[in-house]
DNA sequence: GATAGTATTAATATA
DNA sequence: TAATACTATC
């Protein structure tokens, strides 16, 4: 049946298990649980070379979604390297990417302006707040993130304001306000990024003979990371593949870390029953990590319930163990990885190929003083994004406007930006005057005199100019006439020099700005004739993506980033940091039902970034939102099997010294050295964990030895440090 | 209307 | 600690 393979070698070196993902029937819908480093997204491209080569399906005839953008771009760039394809009548790109798409092809039939712009969450944020004064609600009494929150998760369960009803006062005024707030972004002709979905899951589901176009157009349907999806994505691809198109769908529930935005993992359950899935097709080989490491993540992961079910296995040898270090406190611990990652140097490592992952971003200063300090190049993934920073914000509400100057939301952002003597006082009249005659802002600031003539005649400029003059040049009168740059030129701090670079960025962006280049996933045929196509497709541009991928990744550097952020990456080398309880797991998910599993599968991604070696670090105080706090090791150390792990204790301290950078390491060559073992006090040892009847678990962190006994220090985390004799209380060890 | 100084509060993050 | 929100003052 397959012996003719246009390319045979894209499927030869297919395990039996991928080779029956690949393969499996072409009609019907498949769930594959692929495993951490089990070839997931080979098996997502090969499937879809499969497909093509095989005859299954055209080009056309397959729509491919994932989540990030990343994934998206990676995916493309493999199968233009796989296959023979022009691959643009494919759809291949983000749920909100394919979304948009369809809302500019349909703007009609979904009843929005042709020029609609999309919301970021600070945006949305931005919205909120400015109608909460508006309906005079405190906010104290409702908090913007709460009605924000509350605002996207009905969107997420495909609820509309009008739709809601409650018996309680509280829930009535939230669904007040989600009914304001939709009237609001429809006459401004916004759409946040739930209602890209939302909305063209309606106007799918309101227009049969659209739907009916897309199902016999769409045939096979292939889903990435399909336990992120949340709610609406579900329904929404249900909808899509409803004329009986096959949807293959990849995932592990194992990884799911994304629940508190939306997703559900139940959806993958939820699959099996809707699409008639009898069994999913598990991929549990790993091809990335050494089987010490793999051992670890199976162990941690085991303590969950409800899994669908799955075991890593590795062909790889054990390697080397899990290295578990107990530090005094967060200095010291970021000094010990310090010095771990000079040595792991030395012997050669690519600094791009270690990573230091931590569960919080406040975790990340102190690591990075110390590489700072020790001149060792490092690199943070999750700050402030280039299309997310104030400026360049600033910078595209003028852009924004010169499309559209009834977009209230980029002209509160920037009609007293840089400041231009319109205070809040006249910003309250001209709101006052566009509520009583039922018109935007701008519209009534028109009305308004001499006060905002300047900044009405500024954007009136820019409106003149659209369409006549090229993007960049445009962009160019942004920066010029609205007298940002000038602005910031004027500030006398250095981070505000970086303003006028990151606009002159801005600028170059617009400049190397291609709209065929997003033609793929966003520009639709029939804006080809508006004069504003280029700037509308450079700020969608701006907001489906945050523009992370202009990070500079030349030089090798050590990659520091969360949990959260590692996930899909593999590193030869990883720091796990800060693996104190109450951090990670972080206490505030422990008052979560399922909080606490989620943050186990959180270690699971974590352990499973790494190929051939992983360091697992505490330190028993911390410098946390300005306080000291002690902390005791995580749960999740305790679920590391024993025979996996190295212990790396520091040597006793000397007596009489507070200092604490004069503290050695073991030094360990690749192999364990033996000579220094740590000194026993009546059969403890410093860093090892012991429980006491009434202070529960606790750490030792110094001791004397007092011959037939000793005198212990131990750190029980809430309940301070306490100096105990062996001789009268009752420890046991862990 | 602009700005400097004080109070408050705190996770994870994609589009 | 650090970012942001609010208040007091020029």
């Amino acid at each position: 049946m397959f012996f003719q393979d246009s390319n045979p070698d894209l499927f030869r070196n297919l395990n039996t298990q991928q080779r029956q993902a690949v393969e499996c029937n072409p009609q019907t819908s498949a769930l594959i649980l692929a495993g951490a480093g089990s070839g997931k997204t080979r098996v997502l491209t090969t499937r879809i070379a499969w497909l093509l080569q095989h005859a299954h399906a055209g080009v056309h005839n397959i729509m491919a979604v994932t989540f990030t953008n990343k994934a998206a771009k990676e995916m493309q760039t493999r199968l233009s390297a796989m296959l023979p394809h022009n691959l643009r009548a494919m759809w291949l790109g983000t749920f909100h990417g394919i979304c948009h798409r369809l809302l500019r092809l349909h703007y009609r039939d979904a009843n929005l302006p042709q020029t609609f712009q999309i919301l970021d969450s600070s945006d949305q944020t931005a919205i909120i707040k400015r109608l909460l004064k508006q309906m005079d609600i405190d906010e104290k009494v409702l908090a913007p993130r709460v009605l924000q929150g509350f605002i996207n998760a009905q969107k997420e369960a495909g609820l509309r304001s009008g739709s809601l009803d409650a018996p309680d006062p509280y829930t009535q005024r939230l669904i007040r306000c989600y009914a304001e707030y939709e009237q609001l972004c429809q006459r401004e002709g916004v759409v946040d990024f739930a209602e890209l979905l939302l909305r063209s899951y309606e106007l799918l589901n309101a227009n049969a003979t659209l739907l009916a176009h897309y199902h016999s157009r769409f045939t096979h349907i292939l889903v990435d990371e399909f336990q992120d999806t949340n709610n609406l994505q579900y329904a929404w691809l249900k909808l899509l593949a409803g004329g009986g198109a096959a949807v293959f769908a990849v995932g592990d529930d194992d990884q799911s870390i994304y629940r508190f935005r939306g997703a559900n993992v139940g959806n993958m359950a939820q699959f099996l029953r809707d699409f008639g899935v009898s069994e999913p097709i598990k991929l549990e080989q790993n091809y990335r990590s050494v089987g010490n490491i793999l051992t670890a993540a199976n162990a941690v992961i085991q303590n969950n319930s409800d899994r669908l079910g799955k075991n890593l296995r590795t062909d790889a040898p054990d390697g080397d163990k899990i290295r578990v270090f107990s530090a005094f406190n967060d200095l010291v611990e970021a000094e010990f990885i310090v010095s771990e990652i000079k040595m792991l140097q030395r012997e050669g490592h690519d600094l791009n190929q270690i990573a230091l992952l931590y569960r919080s971003n406040a975790q990340s200063r102190v690591l990075e003083q110390a590489l700072f300090q020790a001149a060792v190049p490092y690199k943070i993934y999750g700050g402030l994004r280039f299309y997310e920073r104030q400026e360049v914000k600033h910078a595209l509400a003028y852009l924004r406007l010169a499309i559209n100057p009834d977009d209230d939301n980029a002209l509160l952002r920037v009609i007293n930006f840089p400041p231009r003597g319109i205070g809040t006082r006249t910003i309250e009249n001209i709101q006052a005057a566009a509520q009583t005659s039922g018109t935007t802002l701008f519209q009534a600031a028109c009305t308004m005199g001499k006060k905002t003539a300047p900044f009405i005649d500024l954007i009136e400029q820019l409106r003149g100019q659209v369409g006549v003059v090229s993007l960049p040049e445009l962009v160019q009168s942004v920066l010029d006439l609205s007298g940002l740059i000038t602005h910031y030129q004027n500030q006398k701090q250095i981070a505000e020099q970086e303003r006028v670079e990151n606009l002159h960025e801005l600028l170059n962006a617009a400049t190397y700005f291609r709209v065929e280049d997003v033609q793929l996933d966003t520009l639709p045929e029939n804006l080809a004739d508006h004069a504003a196509l280029p700037i509308i497709a450079f700020l969608s541009n701006a907001a489906l993506e945050s523009g992370e991928n202009q990070a500079g990744k030349g030089d090798s550097a050590v990659q520091m980033m969360t949990v959260h952020a590692a996930k899909g990456l593999e590193f030869d080398v990883v720091f796990l940091s800060g693996m104190e309880e109450g951090r990670f797991p972080s206490e505030l998910s422990l008052n979560e039902a399922g909080g606490l599993a989620e943050e186990r599968r959180l270690m699971y991604v974590a352990i499973t970034r790494a190929r051939q070696r992983l360091y697992v670090s505490m330190a028993q105080q911390r410098m946390l939102h300005g306080v000291s706090q002690f902390g005791v090791p995580s749960r999740f150390v305790d679920e590391l099997p024993e025979n996996v792990l190295q212990h790396l204790s520091p040597k006793p301290k000397s007596k009489n010294s507070q200092e604490n950078s004069h503290l050695k390491f073991h030094q360990h060559a690749p192999a364990v050295s033996n000579q220094e073992l740590p000194r026993d006090f009546d059969g403890f040892l410093i860093g090892e964990n012991v429980r006491h009847g009434k202070f529960g678990v606790g750490v030792i962190i110094d001791a004397v030895d007092g011959g037939s006994s000793a005198k212990l220090t131990i750190n029980f985390g809430v309940d301070g440090i306490k100096v105990l004799d062996t001789a009268f209380a009752k420890l046991a060890k862990l």
